[in-house]
RNA sequence: GCCGGUGUGGCUCAAUGGUAGAGCGAUCCCUUCGUAAGGGAUAGGUUAGAGGUUCAAGUCCUCUCAUCGGCUCCA
């Protein structure tokens, strides 16, 4: 969170950017302007005028003319007719003014220089010097109030820093953060394909992607075994009528794509798994002996995410899921939602992820939801009581509740801050009745069991997109593509190095060589471009004692090691899944 | 889908409306080297696609597609 003066100072700076454009565009209408994380926006209503980055230095000259006029804010409070008539000709500015008036609140003017907005105030006390380091950044289309069905207007996004010496270092830091864009590391270090001729969101893994992804799904596989979890396997396509009954067909109709004719009937190709999951439990009678029942699946889901809304691995149309349903009685909700949260909590370190916070999501009035008020209040309840148990911190977002229960998400930043979410925990006290799920209690009488969607990661396509920029390409040991890379020295070398990468291959160890006629140095630097996790060095010296010059990736020398000290060494590193230390 | 931008060899980028180039990479040859780039040669393009304006289009216009930054939506 930004603390309050950066707060004033980037709010101040919207005020100076309204005030820039209302002199250049005077017919413009003004929105709202406030401060985010990283600097500012205005949104404004063009309306025939079209805006775009080449305006910039036009608005920023602009900008600094008007702020040697400005020598402070000053407030006023204003009557609600004042202030309609103030903008007599602005239908946003009054929208606002009514609801703020509804609302019981005070309606103030901030002045400074010629410039005077409605504004709830917060400002800097010498704009002159304070706002004098800033930058317009973008420019971008944002819908009235954040709703689609509203008109679009045109945000501006700057920054302000008090220091030009922070400012700068800011724009370094983002120019530094777009080389860890997977989109860029991904083509670098061959990680993935996405291609025009393939289509739009359709991701294609290439053989060292592809180790990731394995290494990933063991983990899920080997730990989620651990946790009682029984993993299936269900098909790409089933018929419709299994999502007409849970619900998706009438809510998420346009996020599936079209529906197939196979002899006679409708199938969707599954953008969700629970219906299979539902039918496996449904398929024996159960007793609450075998509650919970943790049925789990890594099962790829299409959806169609539209075109605009793409981006490398973060958003694609085929979405793979550590999915998992867990079928359980309502007293046992709150044990088994801790327990998913643990390893969820469990598998972000393992990865070292830190940089997140949890969402909760809860139902909005002005959406649709399955159930009534009475089960929306017992599920939501249940979550509340697990997280409080475990005393997280969160914060709580409402209308994001899945529309078949409340949930908690994990939110996570990509490298130039965007936030994606990944995993998520519902609670669902609605499915198992549209699919008539039962159990046979203590008492020999039947009831439904809760059911909790949960995918601790998400997708493993979005997952590995944030895995790539966390670690900048550099993937600890165990999850590198290429473990080790031989590098001999020359040709004379070639049979050794062979004999040494046998031995590695032996060991699992996944192992490269180079055996290109170039020079040392230049097979070092493509290893390191590589982000190869070890080279071995190997020449004559090395035939001589049976071993190999080993440099870390780092490009610390870690000096000549038996072959055997090596491997050892490397698969404990592996076996504990070491986070890199650079 | 919406607002704005961008599409030129595998990658990064050049080319006042007038013969599409460079570096890196790739391939082949030479070199046989001790901790971040050895040298030479060769290949590689219907300038995203389709229309249009013009004597002439990579360059101007229209549409489509893709992509980037946002918005909306979402794992």
């Amino acid at each position: 969170m930004e603390d309050n003066n950066l707060d004033n100072l980037r709010h101040s700076c919207a005020h100076l950017l309204a005030a820039a454009v209302m002199e250049l565009w005077p017919k413009t209408l003004r929105t709202i302007g406030p401060s985010i994380e990283n600097g500012f926006y205005y949104d404004f209503d063009f309306e025939e005028v079209k805006i775009s980055e080449e305006d910039f230095p036009k608005i920023e000259d602009k900008m600094h003319e008007i702020l040697n006029s400005w020598e402070g804010f000053v407030g006023r409070e204003v009557l609600k007719e004042e202030a309609l008539n103030a903008y007599s000709d602005n239908d946003y500015k009054k929208e606002l003014i009514e609801e703020f008036a509804d609302d019981g609140q005070k309606l103030t003017f901030y002045k400074s220089g010629n410039y005077e907005d409605l504004c709830r105030g917060g400002h800097v006390e010498n704009p002159k010097e304070a706002l004098k380091n800033f930058k317009l950044l973008s420019v971008a289309g944002a819908y009235w109030r954040g709703s689609e069905k509203n008109k679009m207007l045109t945000r501006i996004y700057g920054t302000v820093f008090p220091s030009q010496e922070e400012l700068d270092e800011y724009l370094k830091n983002q120019d530094e953060a777009k080389k860890r864009d997977h989109r860029k590391l991904g083509r670098e270090l061959n990680l993935y394909l996405l291609t025009d001729e393939v289509g739009p969101g359709l991701l294609l893994l290439k053989p060292k992607g592809s180790i990731i992804r394995r290494e990933i799904e063991n983990l899920i596989i080997t730990e989620q075994t651990k946790r009682g979890y029984q993993h299936v396997y269900t098909p790409h396509i089933g018929r419709k009528k299994l999502w007409e009954t849970s619900g998706h067909w009438d809510l998420y109709r346009d996020k599936m794509y079209a529906p197939m004719k196979i002899d006679d009937e409708q199938y969707l190709v599954k953008p969700m798994n629970c219906p299979f999951h539902m039918m496996i439990y449904k398929s024996q009678p159960r007793s609450y002996r075998e509650l919970p029942l943790r049925i789990a699946e890594i099962a790829t889901v299409y959806r169609y995410e539209k075109p605009g809304e793409l981006s490398g691995m973060l958003r694609v149309r085929h979405i793979t899921q550590d999915d998992a349903h867990i079928f359980c009685r309502e007293s046992q909700v709150v044990d088994e939602f801790i327990g998913v949260f643990d390893y969820m909590s469990f598998l972000l370190k393992v990865f070292g992820l830190n940089n997140f916070y949890l969402r909760l999501g809860l139902r909005s009035p002005k959406e649709k939801y399955l159930g009534n008020d009475e089960v929306w209040k017992r599920a939501e309840d249940e979550i509340v009581k697990a997280i409080e148990k475990k005393g997280l911190k969160y914060t709580k977002s409402e209308g994001d509740a899945a529309f078949y229960g409340p949930k908690l998400d994990v939110i996570i930043k990509d490298a130039i801050g965007r936030e994606w979410q990944c995993g998520t925990i519902q609670v669902d006290f609605m499915l198992a009745d549209r699919f008539g799920l039962e159990y046979i209690n203590e008492e020999g009488k039947t009831e439904r069991p809760v059911l909790i969607h949960r995918a601790p990661l998400g997708s493993t396509e979005r997952f590995m997109g944030i895995l790539i920029e966390h670690f900048a390409g550099n993937f600890p040991t165990w999850l590198n593509p290429v473990q080790v890379k031989i590098l001999p020295i020359s040709e004379k070398h070639l049979e050794y190095a062979r004999s040494v990468m046998e031995k590695l291959k032996n060991e699992n160890i996944r192992v490269e060589i180079d055996e290109r006629s170039e020079t040392l140095g230049a097979k070092i630097r493509d290893a390191q471009m590589e982000k190869v996790s070890y080279m071995a060095i190997v020449g004559d010296k090395e035939i001589e004692n049976q071993s190999i010059s080993v440099r870390a990736r780092a490009g610390k020398d870690l000096g000549s090691q038996k072959i055997e000290d090596f491997t050892s060494n490397i698969k404990v590193e592996i076996g504990e899944k070491k986070l890199p230390q650079e």
